[in-house]
DNA sequence: TTCATGGTTCGATCCTGATCGAACCATATG
DNA sequence: CATATGGTTCGATCAGGATCGAACCATGAA
């Protein structure tokens, strides 16, 4: 587990309060300066510095000088991302007991967008490629473009370049997968690694193939 | 920022060493005894019962009694998720130096996996609809399903039961993201509410969704 | 019933890190 | 040049929480 240590680090950085607020400040995209962040932090000028320091050296923001401003931003996506499934799992810990605000209520309706139509169809188009033998879910959880299934999607006018890998599955099983996929193939669920692909085309974000790995007792 | 504090609550419940590598141990899906935490951890079975009692008041795991043992297991998929962000941000802050083990390692497969040919048909798949003019992205970011489009995944065999929303869109446009949505397109990148569509279909993980709301300076 | 083992609770210890005042450096403006 | 403002660094303080030994409770097996 030499994992563990460097994930506790990273959340230890997003663990202290006025970080976790100076993070959220920054996920509107928006670059703020280091007094603006101790603002929002309700915390010192040197106090937010040396936040500052320890999430920069972290790798969760970039700063870029502009005379004698720093402009903080989010490092990456990832990032955001990361702020985004917390307050996901906070929601559902039933930590989130405040009404959000109206920046909030936006990253929530994204979400929920994320959750909805587009999902369904996702869904049905898998169902109906499987239906229609154009993709082949294999035993070993890969999911296999059919000769059908390659004829079809060139129909569609879908550059067949990134997808001409032959009889290669799109998704190959995953050995230390293999367990978690046959045990969700019993339970009726969808394999896991099969599921890579369907959570490509609709599904919640990763959760199916996460189910997979995550073999309920 | 009323809610920051929360996420903060849940980061550090994460962001002690033990802690991760109880829940680390648990990313597999299996359910773990208290004691069998405690060794993962390396700490006591007082310190770790301590501990465990906050990971389950936080909700980041659940506990199921069987006699005397305890059986721990992650809450649900959305931690497992975090904890794979956080291994996600880690690794990109290049906090994580040292080789994974198997198990991680597998982890990180299937990671790729998802990155990967998956991907790039879900893509093709989006672009192909796009020219096809089955979906119609709107000029608010949104995604309709055209006349043509409901007609064509319905010859597939998708069932038209909960897409039949008319009119509506696949995807709202949401007024926070109406302002990054028109950054993002000024950038010759593809809108935030259109790309979640779009990251249904292939994208990596929410990326340009995110992207999209988090507009760079 | 006794003993072993799993797990919790209590209390004391101590280390870590957040915090801020003071001082200093860097930049901008009049 | 002097003053104002943005931001960093240093050092001292102290609260919080991880830790573990001891004790206790719960369950299982002989």
């Amino acid at each position: 587990m030499k994992e563990a240590p460097d994930i506790a680090a990273i959340a230890a950085l997003a663990g202290d309060p006025a970080r976790a607020n100076m993070l959220t400040a920054l996920l509107n995209g928006e670059a703020l300066t280091a007094s603006e962040l101790a603002l929002e932090a309700g915390v010192t000028k040197q106090t937010a510095s040396s936040h500052l320091t320890k999430l920069a050296a972290g790798g969760l923001v970039k700063v870029e000088a502009q005379g004698r401003h720093r402009y903080y931003t989010l490092a990456d996506a990832d990032v955001a991302g990361l702020l985004e499934t917390l307050m996901g799992v906070a929601a559902r810990a039933k930590a989130l007991r405040t009404k959000p605000g109206p920046k909030d209520e936006a990253l929530r309706h994204a979400r929920l967008c994320y959750d909805h139509l587009a999902g369904d169809l996702g869904v049905g188009l898998y169902d109906a490629f499987v239906r229609n033998k154009w993709i082949s879910p294999q035993r070993d959880g890969s999911v296999q473009l059919t000769r059908l299934g390659r004829a079809k999607v060139s129909s569609f006018g879908v550059e067949m370049t990134a997808l001409e890998a032959g009889a290669r599955p799109l998704c190959r099983g995953v050995p230390g997968l293999e367990r978690a996929a046959a045990s969700s193939r019993r339970r009726g669920g969808r394999c896991a690694a099969g599921c890579v692909f369907r959570a490509r085309l609709g599904e919640p974000e990763g959760q199916i193939a996460r189910a997979g790995i995550y073999a309920h007792r």
